[in-house]
DNA sequence: GAACCTATGTTTAGCTC
DNA sequence: GGAGCTAAACATAGGTT
């Protein structure tokens, strides 16, 4: 091409390079629409410059290219890292896809929902001893917050008891008090009240 | 090129379709190839033949352009058809993770295992009864299988019952032929046997 | 079909503006 | 930096083997 032999190797000239890459870039860009016109075949091209950045991405319409370029991606050896990315994810989705099965036979299982064949006489006891240690735990973590909540029902009504008596005093305190200075009659219906609700 | 120029529509001609597709498809290779080392640009190139089949996936060693192309095609609109299907994908696992993960919460609530701040009494009724219902459909579909087994074992008594019966009468009648015939003495431990083993 | 030829059209390196 | 030129190198259609 042009007047002498050109090397093939990286041209170091920067400007030299980047405009060789624009002139080329447009010659295999004309190249691959070419042969795609022309054989009906479909093209992808994709560019990066040096400068890292990512030129162009592709030319036109390719139809059904999709769903071919896609495929090929996964099963050829020679786009390794789509395919690798592929299979991780598969292999994700199925384990995930495993797990949740399994989680859900689990459910349907222990709820007696699915193939009543399934359900053997030992496995029906397994299940059973199974699901009795479920209720146990259940209903043992019932009883201790139950005899949470009564041990603090016991507490509040030690405390209001402690509180009331406290009143008590004091209210027999000021009655007496009240009694001797004015010398008038005062219900005792609170103070009553007071000693019936607490004791 | 040649001799005479190139009209640039679609070679009607099978064969010669084919054979430019091979010349051109090596010359464009060769050509990204040049642009790549010349202009240290990374490219992809993906050629499908009219056939339909891929031909050639790409060439050489892009060592930074995988992360690149990924990256893109997940990123920019040019490749809806990839970054369609990863949001397919993502979702789908998000999705089926979701539920994984509902579904081990339930089975972690169901056995007690989880935090144990989150079974406040109400809950723990509600376990308690669903758990209650679970395994009364084990117990039930228990009763169901045991009463089937014993059936069974009922239908096999009885038939066998009357298959001895029959054996019963029939050696009884040889044995009495024999006797009849014969006048020798014949042990009765079998008919015995079976009588006892039978009623 | 593939492998090679070769005349001819195409591309492009190096240059100038 | 881009646009245009030109000579040289290159690619390849149509042919032959």
């Amino acid at each position: 091409m042009g007047r002498g032999r050109l090397e093939m190797k990286r041209i170091e000239n920067a400007s030299k390079r980047q405009s060789t890459f624009y002139k080329r870039k447009d010659g295999l860009f004309k190249k691959a629409k070419e042969l795609s016109i022309l054989c009906d075949a479909e093209v992808l091209l994709i560019l990066f410059s040096s400068s890292g950045m990512l030129y162009q991405c592709c030319h036109p319409s390719f139809p059904s290219a999709k769903e071919n370029i896609e495929k090929h991606m996964m099963i050829t050896s020679k786009s390794k890292f789509i395919q690798d990315n592929y299979m991780e994810r598969r292999a994700e989705i199925e384990r995930v896809e495993r797990l949740c099965y399994l989680l859900e036979s689990d459910l349907r299982f222990r709820r007696v929902e699915g193939n009543k064949q399934s359900y053997t006489l030992p496995v029906l006891d397994i299940l059973e001893r199974d699901i009795e240690a479920s209720i146990k735990a259940v209903r043992m973590e019932k009883d201790r917050k139950i005899q949470g909540e009564i041990d603090h029902l016991d507490n509040m009504v030690r405390h209001l008891k402690q509180e009331a008596q406290v009143m008590y005093y004091e209210l027999a305190k000021i009655e007496q008090l009240k009694f001797s200075e004015i010398g008038g009659s005062v219900s005792w219906d609170n103070v009553l009240d007071l000693k019936l609700g607490v004791n």
